[in-house]
DNA sequence: AAATTAAATGTAATCGATTACACGAAACTA
DNA sequence: TAGTTTCGTGTAATCGATTACATTTAATTT
């Protein structure tokens, strides 16, 4: 019952060669109609499943595809592999995880294995330590399609999908300013990486649009964690002039800031508004819920996979797609100043 | 530059035989020092890379094992394939990650797939839906190591690595009532689940052993979000005599149950202590942190993990191993009673 | 009826690595 | 010196599926 049941073990069993039952399973025009019936029948009652890693070693193509990411166990990345997922897996291809917790050499070492192991495409976020890309490169060489999903190698000829960040970070300081806010400080993280540069420069269009001075005290570089938020308020705290608003690159970072001017007396959305960045499912849990710049996550990872089906369709085709989404601006609590309740009631809460 | 190098292509470069460079590759101890050395350079200058598919047709090992979760970006669910892939990786092995939506059907097909795509082993959470187990035999049929983590299907001779349920559900209302509440309700989810049956079962023994009699009224089943938890809160408004503390199977509906009661003016935990399961990360961000369940969910995942690799090291003895990992309360500001702020200051907000 | 064509199946190579078995040469024993 | 080991390599089968090419048989044409 349990060993595997081969194309050869049908062809003993109908006295007719391995060669024919594979025909007469792939539909092969050339087969005759009687041996093509009774074969797909014989396979069926001796429960014949294609071996896939002979159909691999033959063709060349695993059905693997490998999905890089820092840490899978973040909303962000997991909800985007999920998008990946749920895309893939409908044209036949698997899915194997790798992180790389934020390390370069181990960037490189899963590259090369995934490459080993014949996967048929690639599709990362690139490490936050990543300053090399010969990794890169020898999955170009062997003409495996790499896609990049939120932050990318600058590398010619390589695809990638993002979200507008500059375009989001343009949105929230808009919406902060259509509040009546105008001393608009910005927490931001490392600005070597794109996303964080292309946020700060929104924020900074934001601003030169509405007549608004751009005032460098009121822009802070820090991680993106909670704790960063509390220091982040606390420079603020110490201003002459107290900012009548934060945008945060972070939700986590934006919840800190929160926390912090709470402990100050400081009310929320009252006397300062703030919007954070990647709609992280607690903005929305909090008695405040946040508001945030949702990165439509799943539907980076649905886009990344297309992508990459494209390429594998056409791989003669050198396509260098970039794919910009469109962030999308979810006001909450945490930045509308409201009179009455009427339009409390409007808030998003999505 | 990109063509695939094999050990025909080496053999060839040194004039010998393919035999004799796959016995120096693997350090085949009856291959002359003089040949090993020349091929590993060989090797080495030619950028040589094993390729695996073909390893894994010729020994029946693919060095990939499928992980099947309900959805992987649920932070219960990618937190253990964190713990999964960081403990297999180092192995040599690959995660090919599956979603079921919960559906059986999808269970049922994504097993198939990972039987023929000849994974090395398979570690799940059985969907809710399942009621059949067919395909789970089908694995075991073929001698492939199935582990179970969180939620298992009845089987014997399978491993499982689960926390104890009935522990978390018990310690949870133990602190309650150390906490001086004695009207303990309780909010669970479909008991036909294993895991929400223990906890359940937790919460009466640990009722019975503080000589609390066990009212029937303050035990409501729903489903595990947050609306389900504003359906109970309103269920419980009902009662006469409202309840002075609720211990909920989810955080999800915990947190609802803290939104309705707070709209009708009830204090949290003054009037009521409240205390979930899970330990989502929200529960530590909110203003009123809320108390939950921690259920190590990088831990299991790590065991499970290494459950596996046990299997697959003793293929011939049947190992039925139910690991089963203590989970750990984490006392927050939902349900703790405090009258002075030194006590306050001791609550957990890990 | 002989010749041509078409249809169906068989033969054998291929994908890349491993390994039981065979074989020749060197080294050792008696 | 003939016989036996030992050592290092080569030969060829194997894992399971696909497919170009060859071959057989049947059908069609002239």
């Amino acid at each position: 019952m349990n060993e595997k049941i081969t194309i050869y073990d049908i062809a003993k069993r109908l006295k007719i060669t391995a060669a024919t039952v594979s025909r007469a399973l792939n539909n092969n025009p050339k087969i005759s109609e009687a041996t093509r019936l009774l074969v797909l029948k014989t396979a069926k009652e001796m429960n014949y499943k294609q071996n896939k890693v002979a159909l691999a070693l033959k063709s060349g193509k695993s059905n693997n595809v490998g999905v890089i990411v820092p840490y899978i166990n973040r909303n962000f990345f997991s909800s985007i592999i999920r998008g990946i997922e749920e895309e893939l897996y409908p044209k036949g291809y698997h899915v194997i995880i790798c992180q790389t917790h934020e390390e370069e050499q181990k960037e490189i070492k899963t590259i090369d294995n995934l490459l080993n192991a014949q996967v048929d495409g690639v599709l990362m976020s690139v490490s936050k330590q990543t300053t090399t890309s010969e990794h890169f490169e020898r999955v170009l060489e062997k003409h495996i399609p790499l896609v990049f999903f939120d932050r990318r190698a600058q590398l010619k000829g390589v695809s990638s999908v993002t979200i507008d960040d500059y375009q989001g970070g343009f949105d929230a300081t808009k919406h902060l300013i259509d509040q009546g806010c105008s001393r608009i400080a910005h927490i931001c993280g490392d600005l070597k990486l794109e996303i964080y540069r292309d946020r700060f420069e929104g924020y900074k269009a934001a601003l030169k649009q509405a007549g608004i001075a751009y005032n460098e005290d009121y822009v802070i570089q820090t991680k993106s964690d909670t704790e960063s938020g509390h220091f982040a308020a606390q420079e603020l705290l110490k201003l002459d002039k107290l900012p009548d608003a934060v945008f945060s690159s972070s939700d986590h970072t934006a919840l800190g800031v929160i926390q912090k001017f709470k402990e100050h007396g400081i009310k929320i959305p009252k006397d300062i508004c703030v919007v954070g960045f990647s709609n992280e499912p607690f903005t929305k849990f909090m008695e405040l819920t946040i508001s945030s710049v949702d990165q439509c996550t799943m539907e980076m990872g649905r886009v990344a996979a297309r992508v990459f089906l494209e390429q594998v369709k056409n791989p003669k085709i050198k396509i260098e797609k970039k794919v910009e989404l469109t962030p999308q601006l979810l006001v909450r609590e945490s930045s509308v100043k409201v009179n009455d309740t009427t339009k409390k009631l409007r808030v998003s809460k999505g």
